[in-house]
DNA sequence: CCAAAATAGGACTGGGATAGTCCTATTTTA
DNA sequence: TAAAATAGGACTATCCCAGTCCTATTTTGG
């Protein structure tokens, strides 16, 4: 249950890549797909969800490419996720917001709960910036 | 990604009727699967990962059950998270644990920040005991 | 103007995991 | 010894993820 899924992980390694490029050069798919080995159309996908969802802006054309819609510390690990999974839920009744569609009705034992904890992991992740994560990495790596 | 399996929404649910009875009297699987509709057979393999992992302990033959094996307040929700699916991994070279079994090996971008999150994550989770998931449940019918 | 390079996106597919079923064995009680 | 309970192996259907294939559109440069 508790996994990234493999799009998730490629949308971070992307943005990190994105991010590394200086002022207003751009980052192409297939640059990305290249460097990471992930299938072209894949990368394209993933871009694409990171479009819509205003974390990357893109340009059409010969000479286009993505560059990244905000700053690092703007970017939240919970805005990606949301980006290429939607809105995440711990249980189906929390997803539809309607506790009938709970199995369980309103008599559901643990929707309340389940709602707390769901809560406490959002803000969890949506405390933690892209910047936070590639200083997580250098850190680790510089020792 | 982010979502609880069926199979914790059950033991979670299992687990909170289980400590609602009174001292020693014990709870069947059959009336888990009654009062909740869920097949006996699944109920009893849930209830089986709780006694495995040392949530609970049962008791066979005729006026067997299941009773809680430590009080609510140990027990937390991530042991009921692992107790049902196994250690969580949010990607699959933290599962394995070897950075070579990782598509992107050594050079991963993200591992060492994906392995922050996680540890936080983690805690989070081992931070929710029963208790604190029953109290949330009552508060919030009380309201 | 048009070929090439790029993004955009619909439709489909294979594989693996989840949720669940079926069946049998074992333990214990009355 | 029959009945009621836990234990558990083997199997299955369904769903979702990851990935592929293919086509359309946009933009640049010769």
């Amino acid at each position: 249950m508790m996994k990234f899924s493999k799009k998730v992980e490629y949308a971070l390694i992307a943005l990190l890549h994105i991010a590394k490029k200086s002022n207003g050069e751009l980052t192409t798919a297939r640059e990305l797909s290249d460097k990471f080995s992930i299938s072209l159309e894949l990368m394209g996908k993933i871009l694409q969800s990171l479009v819509k969802s205003g974390l990357i802006i893109s340009v059409q054309g010969v000479k286009g490419g993505y560059y990244l819609a905000q700053s690092m510390k703007k970017i939240k690990i919970y805005s990606v996720i949301t980006a290429i999974e939607g809105p995440i839920s711990l249980t189906d009744c929390i997803a539809s917001g309607d506790p009938e569609t709970c199995d369980r009705g309103k008599n559901c034992l643990i929707r309340n709960s389940m709602e707390g904890i769901q809560a406490k992991l959002v803000k969890l992740l949506d405390e933690i910036s892209l910047k936070d994560f590639e200083k997580t990495y250098s850190t680790s790596v510089n020792k």
